[in-house]
RNA sequence: GCCCAAGUGGCGGAAUAGGCAGACGCAAGGGACUUAAAAUCCCUCGGCAGAAAUGCCGUGCCGGUUCGAGUCCGGCCUUGGGCACCA
């Protein structure tokens, strides 16, 4: 018989075509039908193109998309470009070629290389940040956060990357190198955009009840932000009366209180200043103190430093003793109140400080064990000892009588404090959004009106940031110098501009509406898109991304722009793809993968098929060629099924329940995310047909459809060719029989003592006792059980029994 | 140091609620077809013993719970990821 070959180019080549012409993935405005949003993470189009991680979450919600089609959604599968960043002006610097040019060369590059791969994309909807009728948008989210009081200005030590010349977030700052260059990062003080996602801080854990998120993530997420429970108590400076107010979690230790510690920033050092009897000494160690970066303050853990305030004490306020107040780099001024007082007997820090400068420690949570020679921390309970008043308490109760009694006198209060700092916005870089912004020196910092947004980007010859740490737009004088918007008079534009992150805070909701020139989307479009339902991106994007866009949703719904708490309902996170050697793929181990050469000698269905073979989807797992031949031998084996197809629109009497399992199965696991498994299941059906030697029309056509949405091309074709009705993009999801699923014979194992001996054909669904009837009559185990006592008999109908016998 | 994953054949992995460990695929070995090779098809494929039937052992390590543990509990080890002087 004539067969034709498996042409896989030809093949993908046409229904790319016909999609793209007929527009089949196109996502309806038409709000009667139900919806679904399936998002990804836009990616950054960098020059070296495409690499194989990005389609295993590609592919994963294109499968989910293109199921919920069939299941009668008007889905949504959208696409862009997060085209701002370092990258690509660090290339545009160094070969002289506008930015603006190579974002658009790599954004073409990598449509082609996505629509290579069939995706189900609504390409109409596109969007990319660095188009100034989406940064508009950006630029005017800002002025609303500007406009509440969220988006501040503040002179601040920030991460200053000696290569980028340019200031990090301390996200951006990997073990005291930048994250992009992997230069040296130093403390630089500058006036830096802030955006007060603190104020955000209990409302972004708090909703995380309320979103399908996996675990992971929130705990992650949880743990990023950081909330502590206790209370600031006031410290009394016995010389002047001034006040340290110090934050503590454990305020039921303040008997154990021996010295209090400043950190070299803080401002009460410089008032104490006159009474300090070691002037020079407190000045050289806060001069050192400041000279190293903030990773060089956090790797020096080895040993402690720190200078004694002569001439000055602390008075406890609990029992008036005296304390000696220090100054060490251990405390940081950005977190607390910038000065703690130090429980040395059970916190490991202030015992090695103790230690290392004789102060004294005292045990004030009973442990058994001799706090002076290491400090006892496992005191989340316990009995209070030398505690005066709350001796003999439990932790628990003395927490609350010291706070109890420390509110009553006026001493301290309760408080909670996040780990969480605000976000640093600032960027001395050309490539980003302009902050529209106007400094007047009579009205300050002015906001652009409205109507003269979008700010576009200057052409400017040089992109490099002046030695300073300007940006390049510092020297464009025809462009900063302008009017102010309030007073009409002589101003000066901002010339930071944004980073990285806030164009991918909030494209989902452009998506939406990609054309609307009066607002960032419409108010009934949202209604009807929001939530995104199912949101799939990377876990790296887990405390910076996906924070930050959860924050300016909530801020765009407190000022009534969007209809939803949250952004995303449901959020999972794909494994990393490694190379063939087990390590991360990159140029430098020479292990990347191109996925270009994949599609070129296998075809796009055999890498979507093989990307969701290849392990758990959520977990790190290494690249195979042998594997990738596997999946092409499948699809090839698929593709000649149409040689032995059979009349027949129904299932065969051997088919059938293993048909309807498959359409369970397979259905499931796509809602799990086990796409492994679902393929495995088809693999098996391909078994089945082969042993037949026969596909009936109705099994290839369910066959078909399953396997459509990992591999849709030649599915589409197979359709065509046996001559099916329309195509699967228009058709439906098969449906299954729950009672089909279930086999009327089940094998059930017998055990003697949980040692399988036996294993027996029962009728489905037979009780228990005439399960234990037909196992003990069963040869095996009347012989194995003559003359020993049986002691029980454990029966699990439809699955074991399980005899326990007594010796003989 | 703290938090989160993971550890199963030669390899990727499966086992959805505590009930047949190793589905599916790859690699390997044997065979069929072929002048030959490739492709394809068939068989074998965790270890030990055995001709076989079969038996014993086996899911990182040590214990525990249970009739029964890859799965639950306690304690470790290793790898990966995140955080890290956060009071």
């Amino acid at each position: 018989m004539f067969e034709m070959k498996y042409d896989f180019t030809k093949i993908e080549k046409k229904w790319q075509d016909k999609w793209a012409k007929e527009e089949t993935f196109r996502a309806s405005d038409d709000t009667s039908k139900p919806k679904y949003y399936a998002l990804v993470e836009f990616p950054y189009p960098s020059g070296h193109g495409l690499h194989v991680g990005h389609p295993r979450s590609y592919t994963a919600l294109d499968i989910v998309s293109r199921k919920r089609r069939l299941e009668g959604y008007n889905v949504l599968y959208p696409m862009g470009w997060d085209a701002f960043g370092l990258p690509t002006e660090n290339y545009a610097i160094k070969n002289k070629i506008h930015p603006k040019k190579v974002t658009a060369a790599n954004v073409a590059n990598f449509k082609k290389q996505l629509q290579s791969l069939g995706f189900s994309i609504d390409w109409s909807r596109e969007v990319n940040t660095t188009d100034p009728a989406y940064y508009k948008w950006t630029q005017w989210i800002f002025l609303k956060l500007f406009e509440k009081g969220l988006a501040y200005k503040q002179e601040m030590p920030i991460n200053w990357c000696t290569s980028c010349r340019v200031g990090l977030a301390n996200e951006e700052v990997v073990d005291g190198v930048c994250e992009r260059c992997g230069s040296q990062v130093v403390q630089k003080s500058k006036s830096q955009w802030m955006l007060k996602i603190t104020a955000y801080a209990q409302r972004l854990i708090d909703d995380l009840d309320d979103v399908d998120f996996i675990e992971k993530v929130k705990i992650q997420q949880r743990n990023w932000i950081g909330r502590s429970e206790g209370a600031e108590v006031k410290f009394k400076v016995g010389e002047t009366g001034d006040e340290i107010l110090v934050y503590t979690t454990r305020p039921d230790t303040l008997f154990g209180a021996t010295y209090t510690v400043l950190s070299p920033e803080h401002p009460l050092i410089d008032t104490l200043m006159p009474l300090i009897g070691n002037k020079d000494e407190v000045l050289a160690y806060r001069a050192l103190a400041a000279g190293k970066s903030e990773f060089e303050r956090s790797e020096l853990t080895k040993e402690k430093t720190g200078a004694a305030l002569a001439g000055v004490t602390a008075l406890n306020p609990v029992n008036g003793e005296k304390l000696p107040i220090w100054i060490s780099d251990y405390v940081m001024m950005t977190y607390g109140t910038g000065a703690i007082m130090a429980v040395p007997a059970h916190d490991t820090r202030d015992w090695e400080f103790a230690k290392k400068f004789g102060l004294p420690i005292v045990e004030v949570v009973a442990g058994g064990r001799d706090v002076q020679a290491e400090a006892y921390t496992d005191v989340t309970a316990g009995v209070m000892v030398n505690s005066g008043f709350l001796s003999g308490l439990q932790v628990k109760d003395a927490i609350r009588a010291i706070i109890d009694d420390l509110e009553a006198k006026g001493l301290g209060s309760r408080k909670v404090n996040y780990k969480l700092r605000d976000w640093v916005f600032s960027r001395q870089r050309y490539w980003g959004e302009p902050i529209p912004l106007v400094h007047c020196d009579r009205c300050g910092w002015v906001a652009l009106p409205e109507s003269e947004l979008p700010l576009t980007l200057p052409e400017v010859e040089n992109y490099e940031p002046t030695d300073n740490g300007e940006s390049p737009l510092a020297k464009m004088d025809a462009w900063v110098n302008t009017a102010c918007p309030a007073c009409g008079g002589a101003a000066k534009r901002e010339t930071d501009t944004m980073p990285q992150w806030a164009g991918s805070s909030w494209y989902f909701l452009r998506y939406i509406d990609p054309h609307n020139d009066k607002v960032l989307a419409s108010d009934e479009l949202m209604q009807y898109w929001l939530p995104i339902d199912w949101y799939n991106g990377g876990m790296e994007h887990t405390t910076l991304h996906l924070l930050y866009s959860r924050f300016w949703h909530k801020f765009l719904y407190d000022i009534g722009v969007v209809p939803t708490k949250e952004p995303y309902q449901k959020r999972t996170s794909h494994g990393m793809i490694l190379g063939e050697n087990n390590e991360k793929m990159s140029k430098s181990r020479g292990n990347v993968v191109n996925p270009d050469d994949i599609v070129q000698q296998f075809g796009a269905d055999t890498f979507r098929t093989y990307e969701m073979f290849i392990g758990a989807f959520d977990q790190a797992t290494p690249w195979s060629m042998q594997g990738v031949k596997g999946c092409y031998k499948f699809l090839e084996r698929v593709w000649n099924l149409k040689g032995i197809l059979a009349a027949g629109e129904g299932y065969s009497a051997e088919m059938e329940s293993l048909m309807h399992k498959a359409v369970k199965k397979v259905g499931d696991d796509i809602e799990r995310l086990k796409f492994n498994t679902a393929i495995a299941t088809l693999m098996s059906l391909v078994n089945d047909f082969s042993r037949l030697g026969r596909v009936t029309r109705g099994e290839f056509k369910t066959f078909l459809t399953l396997l459509n949405p990992i591999a849709p091309h030649m599915t589409e074709e197979l359709w065509a060719v046996c001559g099916y009705a329309g195509t699967i993009a228009g058709g439906k999801w098969p449906v299954y029989d729950e009672a089909k699923t279930v086999d009327d014979q089940i094998e059930i194992v017998l055990q003697i003592n949980g040692r399988i001996r036996d294993k027996l054909l029962v009728a489905a669904g037979l009780d228990k006792d005439a399960t234990q009837k037909a196992a003990l009559e069963s040869g095996k185990i009347k012989e194995l059980t003559e003359g020993r006592q049986i002691v029980k008999v454990i029966v699990v109908p439809g699955k074991l029994v399980n005899v326990v016998v007594g010796g003989k």
